[in-house]
DNA sequence: TCGAAAATAAATCATATGATTGAAATGACA
DNA sequence: TGTCATTTCAATCATATGATTTATTTTCGA
């Protein structure tokens, strides 16, 4: 039987190994789905997570249904990262600059300073990959994990550039997202156009560089 | 026999017949390929296309071989009208205003109002989700095909912003690259974000709102 | 310690896939 | 018209895949 139907509502983590496993799973499903591109077989990721390959059915209940809890338990993590970000910055000054609400959108996203976050750079190219694609099932997760995040970005930005217009911030904050999707993980060709002198490998450089940037769209 | 290492080089057009079974292929790979992702099978492409499924093989020698064919042809297309928009910017004045180095740029990767547009359009989300993936094929066309243009518009730009060091200018293409990704197919949240506020199905639109915003980059 | 529940593993299934093969059809040209 | 290179097509191959089934091992409360 499928663990969360039997086990989730009754007795939630008696069994330790059980979440280790649906962790170590989920770990080298993001690992191979970064590296090897979307369409890698369950026996690659089992193989890499070292488990037998009946266990994603066992744990997980399909392939789809993996993905789906990938793309969920990461970005409710990057969500909760970003929304801790912006409550510091509004309690701190209320309104906040638009630099600051920026900085809180993109450094969870970006940083890969901290030990835990090297998986959200893997995370990102993964999520990047999915947005591609624009499945239902993609668009369903992105929505419910992202769309309340945003929205309160966006109030934000309303409050700190009171000129603009509802309608202009949300032009401005689509070109927030496209300009981060292109610094986190799909923005690697500008090394070679710029001939090194662009290199998006240093998150802090990054966002030194492109928060003043992207703030002076709301000039 | 495969066609191009046989004919293309002694009878090239001869059977009138082949050149056009391998652009029924190609177009149909792009719109499934946009439609239902990567990895859909070569029976789905064929039968799109209305040919034997042996037929790719005999063209192009390989699924690997039909995507690198899809994205170099098209992939050209885009780069001249982008060459051509550019030279004409260039010629009515030079320096050219940056606002019309952007719609250079932009414009052919967003309008659908020509005829033969409609599979850009689809191009670039199939490219969209190529450059998510980036692998060594696609990194390799991308470099062969766009390294060249986008080269010629960083010039045009420092020659345009001549305030902005070199590296300052990368910088910002950069961003302009990842506003435009976001504008052509990858952008479908904000319609959802917005309320429909901010809608990227009308490309003139688009173009109205985000070249001026990008301009502001260069102030 | 025992036994039932839970988790892991091995073996297997049905199917879909990319590619190949050899025959048939098509069209150019003598 | 007859021939031959070129192109199309149906049939087939070997394999990889997601999922299932069955057996074994582990865990933990009684």
């Amino acid at each position: 039987m499928i663990k969360s139907q039997t086990l989730d509502t009754t007795a939630r983590g008696r069994y330790k190994s059980s979440d280790e496993t649906r962790e170590r799973i989920l770990d080298a499903a993001e690992e191979v789905f970064a590296t090897e591109g979307l369409n890698v077989s369950m026996r690659k990721i089992m193989s890499a997570a070292g488990v037998n390959v009946s266990s994603i059915n066992y744990h997980f209940g399909s392939r789809e249904t993996l993905l789906r809890a990938l793309l969920d338990a990461r970005s409710q993590s990057i969500n909760k990262e970003r929304l801790t970000q912006l409550e510091q910055v509004l309690t701190a000054a209320n309104p906040a600059t638009v630099s600051d609400i920026i900085t809180a959108l993109y450094q969870p996203a970006l940083r890969p300073s901290r030990r835990e976050d090297a998986h959200w750079q893997r995370f990102l190219k993964v999520r990047a990959m999915l947005t591609a694609e624009s499945s239902d099932m993609v668009r369903d997760s992105m929505s419910r994990n992202y769309d309340d995040m945003h929205g309160r970005f966006v109030a934000a930005l309303c409050d700190a550039a009171p000129h603009l217009s509802e309608a202009d911030i949300l032009w401005r904050y689509h070109c927030l997202l496209g300009v981060q999707s292109q610094s986190a993980s799909l923005g690697y060709r500008i090394r070679d156009i710029s001939k090194g002198q662009v290199d998006l490998d240093d998150p802090a450089r990054v966002l030194d560089q492109i928060v003043p940037l992207m703030a002076k769209l709301f000039d």
